[in-house]
DNA sequence: AATTGAAGATACCAATCGGTATCTTTGATC
DNA sequence: GATCAAAGATACCGATTGGTATCTTCAATT
């Protein structure tokens, strides 16, 4: 009955929920074990630290999360749905989390900031990841005239990614959807601006 | 030479360093203890526990900002321009950081926000403070005709809030200034939309 | 079916955690 | 200047931390 991936898969699964909601260095390896029902054993042979068992959560929990982004997306066909498709998905985190304790990237960003920096590194790759999809998304949208050229793709990323992400922290601090809302909605008028 | 009102500021000092550089659960009282000079008994004697330090502390860094925050927009005397000097003093967290480790608003609500109810209540008093103040600021140039009237001023207040936490996260983790200037630029943009 | 290396369990380590009880020192009050 | 409560130092507590060494169990290979 002996299966190391699925074993792996378990441990980075339930580690994932951990450090997403109490934090990284809050959860112990005892947490783990015993969410998990493996021993420390099991867990060190794995990954050869805890530092390293972080990282590899960190990128286990933002694969999945943008595979499952990355499917919604490919469903729709303009640029402009596409980028709608992200704000919802944004929203969900506080309508219909896919995943509890907030944005991955936002907590181990803000985590790792100013220590941790095999976890900064991750969080690093990962927001570049995001906003380079957006930039090539956009440019996409130029090439088949959805969406107006010469605008500064760059600059609406960042707006984009800042402005959800804060908003999430918002909302998920206040209990509300209130916030999330708001940014969506400017983002949906911003969006309507740079159309075709 | 005893002042206790001395030693207390000067542990609620050298923590908020602490808290806000390396994290409030990361943060053992034995760091404070050396980098204060004091001991745990000194500590437990001016805090019931550490609980009670984390919240006071996150109250002391927070006034701290606000004062030096009122302080600058007092001198303002239009709306759009205590609002631009909100967005400022946003952006002089990356360019010249008043306290190192980034907004203790931002870093109080991630921390918190799945664990230590008493941490995350101060966080939300801060951000409704924050909320607050920008909604009043506005609903003043309102007033004095400085500010177009009927627009949605809680709305207006979270786009800033969101956009900056946002983007503040997104600078520090970069090591970037860009980030925050772009979102700069775009609230200057939707300011003089709604100025008179 | 015996072998063997990997998977996982168990038991332990020193260091550190938050917290407390007790002791000494200080400075204001009389 | 003696008194005395408050401020702060010291020493300790059990629990937990990340990590390792060792043992057992399993399952694929021969």
């Amino acid at each position: 009955m002996r299966n190391p991936e699925l074993t792996k898969e378990k441990i980075l699964k339930k580690s994932g929920l951990l450090f997403n909601t109490q934090g990284y260095k809050a959860t112990s390896i005892s947490h783990i074990t015993t969410a998990t029902g493996f021993t420390k054993g099991a867990i060190y042979k794995h990954f050869k630290n805890k530092g390293e068992l972080e990282k590899e959560t960190l990128f286990h929990l933002s694969s999945q999360l943008f595979e499952n982004l990355r499917i919604r997306i490919k469903e729709k066909k303009t640029a402009s749905e596409k980028l709608r498709t992200i704000f919802q998905y944004f929203e969900s985190y506080i309508s219909n989390p896919p995943l509890k304790g907030g944005c991955p990237l936002m907590n181990a960003a803000i985590e790792s900031d100013d220590g941790n920096p095999i976890l900064r590194k991750g969080a690093v790759k990962i927001l570049n990841m995001l906003h380079g999809a957006i930039v090539t998304l956009m440019e996409n949208g130029i090439k088949y005239k959805q969406i107006k050229a010469g605008i500064d793709k760059e600059y609406f990323a960042t707006l984009i990614i800042a402005s959800l992400e804060g908003a999430i922290m918002m909302s998920k601090l206040r209990g509300n959807d209130e916030d999330i809302k708001r940014v969506i909605i400017h983002l949906d008028a911003q969006l309507k601006e740079i159309e075709l």
